[in-house]
DNA sequence: GGAGGATTACCATTGAGCGGGAATCGAAGG
DNA sequence: CCTTCGATTCCCGCTCAATGGTAATCCTCC
């Protein structure tokens, strides 16, 4: 749908371009952009200065691009995110202060758990999650818990796909899935061994909105030899109903059992 | 530079539209759009059609268009902004645990203030700033912060400029502004009693980066009525100096006082 | 000084973007 | 039920901005 040969719009290529920095590739070369978004090079040349122009790009001394400060802004100015992450971020930073490991909340997008926020920059504990950073839904605790809040319909649909084993923990049978987010429902959070890494685990419990919705997943992530992981669960779940009447719910649990398929 | 009319490229078009939403008017309709932007009636349906598709902006059920939460990641993901708030962080929320008032994190951009992070959802105290949000340079401490260890050149430029008087306590004549500058970086830090708003003041100190040139300012805003705001500077400055170190300065104060003009 | 890469300059081709206009949908009101 | 009035979608011919090859230029680094 555009004068390129490979019929794709302005739009589409300006998407790959700001996707392909991330935070393992924060800043790098026109040609190298070229290269990784597969764009013709003369292309990625033009776009790339339109883009700089209106500094959605910026341009370092050494000549590298990055993302710019304004794609940022444009980015977080009146997004639902940001003011998700506001109402919340009081509640995660008693959770830190009193779990001493990393909390994070995350929200259900494009069937992946996307992190919004993460608190605690502990290094001696393994966490791969990174604020704006993406991982699959049934690998993680997070995930569980928005998957298993979901309506049935998609449930269904995600579970109908072909599930990726991350470790020897993973669930990826579709019936055992089912009965194990019965189970995250009923009793109000998902503790997960090392299911992505082995060494860490994660326990998270669900956030909603007004309408009973589940809109976030709060969690921390704890080293998987603790004792009693799940003597967490009763900091999660007070916070979690704080962040969620912060953001307008006056509903109770029964509202959300309701929603399990 | 484009097919249109008025001679805008698409980009300029996207970021008009992006920009037209804010905090105050985070979600709208798609008619509402065009004639906030300007832009031709089709024109806008079309443009908002296509970032629809890319999850740039978002349609709730009642029709409206928000900010996606896409535009929100593809922002945040690999930002010089995210790895400078992802090092100030904590430092701030020592701040605020003992400063007990909002506390904020700005860069200089654009001639303004780019407010990066805040803390402290405290509504006793009148505070404008909002992430993502703006202030100018000459009326806030943050600002003048930023302004006052800035190269010469553009402290000039900046200056030549006319300077809106917010309240009677605005500085806006040129000459008196440097002197305030000179004496900011004395100092080492900025107090603006109710420079904005009238009934809070702010104060900032610098945090800087392994060059030794600025990189942000921290401040926090308290009520404009507090006996000796000075004795919030220990504080700032012990907690800058932490952030500047996370960023990798190992500088001394000597290094920041040889760049005043 | 020259090999290899990154960047800029040039330019003929063409279809995506453009935007006016009309038709359709939908809610509010009489 | 009918009528506004606004939002949204459909239609369609025009045209120039975007495209992307090729070639020249600018860098480094060895």
């Amino acid at each position: 749908m555009a004068n390129s040969a490979s019929g794709e719009s302005i739009i589409g290529r300006f998407v790959k371009i700001v996707s392909a920095f991330d935070d393992r590739h924060s800043s790098m070369s026109v040609a190298e952009l070229g290269r990784r978004t597969g764009l013709p090079v003369t292309t990625t040349y033009r776009l790339v200065n339109d883009l700089l122009q209106e500094r959605l790009l910026e341009r370092e001394p050494g000549g590298d691009i990055h993302i710019g400060t304004r794609m940022w802004e444009l980015g977080s100015r009146g997004s639902k995110t940001l003011s998700l992450r506001e109402a919340a971020l009081p509640f995660m930073e008693d959770v830190q202060a009193v779990v001493q490991h990393s909390t994070t909340l995350g929200i259900l997008d494009s069937d992946e758990v996307l992190y919004i926020e993460r608190l605690g920059s502990d290094k001696t504990i393994v966490d791969i999650t990174k604020v704006a950073g993406r991982l699959p839904l049934h690998a993680t605790s997070s995930g569980l818990v928005l998957l298993a809040h979901s309506p049935a319909a998609y449930q269904d649909s995600f579970l109908a796909r072909p599930l990726t084993k991350f470790t020897e923990t993973t669930l990826t049978d579709p019936s055992e899935l089912r009965r194990h987010l019965a189970g995250i429902r009923q009793r109000g959070f998902a503790a997960m061994p090392g299911v992505i890494v082995p060494e860490s685990s994660g326990i998270a419990v669900p956030v909603f909105g007004p309408d009973n919705a589940i809109r976030a997943a709060l969690s921390v992530v704890v080293p998987r030899n603790e004792e009693n992981p799940a003597a967490r669960v009763p900091v999660l779940m007070a916070s979690a109903r704080g962040i969620s009447r912060a953001l307008g719910w006056r509903g109770e649990l029964k509202g959300t059992l309701r929603q399990s398929h």
